[in-house]
DNA sequence: AGATTATATGAGCAGATACTCGTCTTGTCA
DNA sequence: TGACAAGACGAGTATCTGCTCATATAATCT
C-alpha cells in the first residue's frame, strides 16, 4: 500500500484536523461524487486552508484511501463478531438477522463508501482495493453457507454469497437514499429476499432435482 | 425537454457523424465514466474535431441526453412487448422469463445506462430523467403484480416492484462486468432470485400469516 | 456555373481544479 | 527564553476541459 499522509500528525492539533479534513471529504462526496468533490471545496468545508489540506495527504486519491481504509477497517469489526459466533444452531432468519443487523445499523450513520467507490473511475486503486474487500466478504459468506449447507459444492456457495452480498448491499445503499419511512421497509425486504432465496437454494438440492 | 441537437444532421454524410459520436461516447463514458469522458476524446474516437461534435451537440449534456433517450426508447419498446402479453395464465418461473429474456438478450450487446447515469451528479438532469424511466417501469411491474395477486395491497405491490426492479438490474449490470462465464450464471441466479421472492410474498398473504 | 447551405476543422479562450511554495503562527523542549 | 519543529495559510501555477469561432471544403439548388 502507498504511503497514505504526506506528515502524520503528530500534535493534537494535527489530529482534529486531519479528523474534520476526513468529515468534510466524506459528506462532500456523499453529495457530489468523488470527481466533483474538489479539494478546495474539502478544505473550506473542514474550515482550513488547501496548505493544510496538503500538509496531510499527498494528493487528492490518498483521501479516499484514508476513507476506504476506515470503512474496511470498520466493516471487518463489524463482521468479525458475527463470524466468529456459532450460527449453526440457529434457523435461516435468525442466522440473516444475525448477519445483516449490524449493517444495517452501521449504515444507519456510515455512508456506504463500496456504492461510492466501486464506480469512482478516477482512480483505479480505490476501486481495486473496494472489489478485494468485496471479494474478501464473499469469501467468508462463501464458506459460512457451505457449512450450513453441506450438500452444496463449492462453486455453488460461491455464487449464492456473491448474489447475495450485491443484492444486499445495493439495498441497503438504496434504502439510505430513499425517505425515512421506505427506507426501514426495504432493508426488511432486503432480509426477506435474502431468506427466500436461500430457502430456495436450499431446497433445490435437498427436495425434488427436477424443477 | 431541452432541444436535443444544435442542427439536426439533413444530409446523409452528418447523420453518420452523429452515430459515430455516439457509439464514440458510449463507449468512452462505459470505460470511463461520465466526467472521465471528455467530449475532445470522445471527437477523436469518433476520428473528427471538436467542432464537428459542437456542431450537432449543443454541450456536453446533450450527449448524454441522446444516449439515454435512446436507451430509454429501446428499453420502452422491450417491455412494451411484454406487457401486452396476457400472463395471468402462466406459472411464475415462465411469467419471469417472459419478463427478463428480452432485457437479457438486450444487455448482450447494449450497456446498462440506468447504472452509469443514475449517479452521474455532474448532471441532475439525466440523473433525474433516469430515475423517472425507472419509476414509470416499477408502476408496469407493480401493476401486474396487483393483477396476478390480488390480495396484495397496492403499497406493498409497489413495493415488491420495486425490490425486483433494483435487484433485476443491480445483478444484470453485474453480470455485464463479469467474464462470460460468469456472467450467465448470475442472469440465471437473477432469475431464480426473483422467482424465490415473489413465491415468499406470494405464500405470506395466502399461507400462514403466523411468520 | 454561381450561390447558398451544410459540414469540417483545430487553434485558442475562459473557467475550473489539483497542487506548490514562501511566509507566518503556534507548540515543544532545552 | 530562545530555537527549532509542526502546523496554518492562501495567492499563484500548470494543466485540463468544455466550448467558440474564423475559416475552409463539400453538397445541393437554381
Amino acid at each position: 500500500m502507498m504511503t497514505k499522509m504526506r506528515r502524520l500528525p503528530s500534535q493534537e492539533r494535527g489530529l482534529a484536523r486531519v479528523e474534520l479534513l476526513l468529515k468534510a471529504a466524506e459528506e462532500l462526496i456523499a453529495e457530489l461524487g468523488y470527481d466533483r468533490a474538489t479539494t478546495n471545496a474539502i478544505a473550506a468545508r473542514a474550515e482550513t486552508s488547501i496548505g493544510s489540506l496538503y500538509q496531510f495527504f499527498p494528493n487528492k486519491e490518498a483521501i479516499g484511501q484514508a476513507l476506504v481504509s476506515r470503512y474496511m477497517s470498520q466493516q471487518r469489526a463489524l463482521f468479525a463478531a458475527v463470524f466468529e459466533r456459532d450460527l449453526s444452531g440457529l434457523s435461516l432468519e435468525q442466522a440473516v438477522n444475525q448477519l445483516l443487523d449490524p449493517v444495517v445499523a452501521y449504515y444507519g450513520s456510515h455512508l456506504d463508501l463500496t456504492t461510492i467507490f466501486a464506480t469512482a473511475h478516477s482512480s483505479p486503486e480505490l476501486v481495486q482495493q473496494v472489489a478485494a474487500f468485496n471479494h474478501e466478504l464473499i469469501g467468508r459468506l462463501s464458506q459460512l453457507l457451505a457449512s450450513r449447507y453441506s450438500q452444496l459444492t463449492t462453486e455453488d456457495c460461491q455464487v449464492y454469497a456473491m448474489v447475495v452480498r450485491e443484492v444486499a448491499g445495493h439495498l441497503l445503499g438504496v434504502a439510505q437514499t430513499s425517505e425515512a419511512r421506505l427506507s426501514g421497509r426495504i432493508m426488511t425486504e432486503a432480509k426477506r429476499l435474502i431468506i427466500a432465496y436461500l430457502s430456495h437454494c436450499e431446497l433445490e438440492r435437498t427436495g425434488d432435482n427436477r424443477a
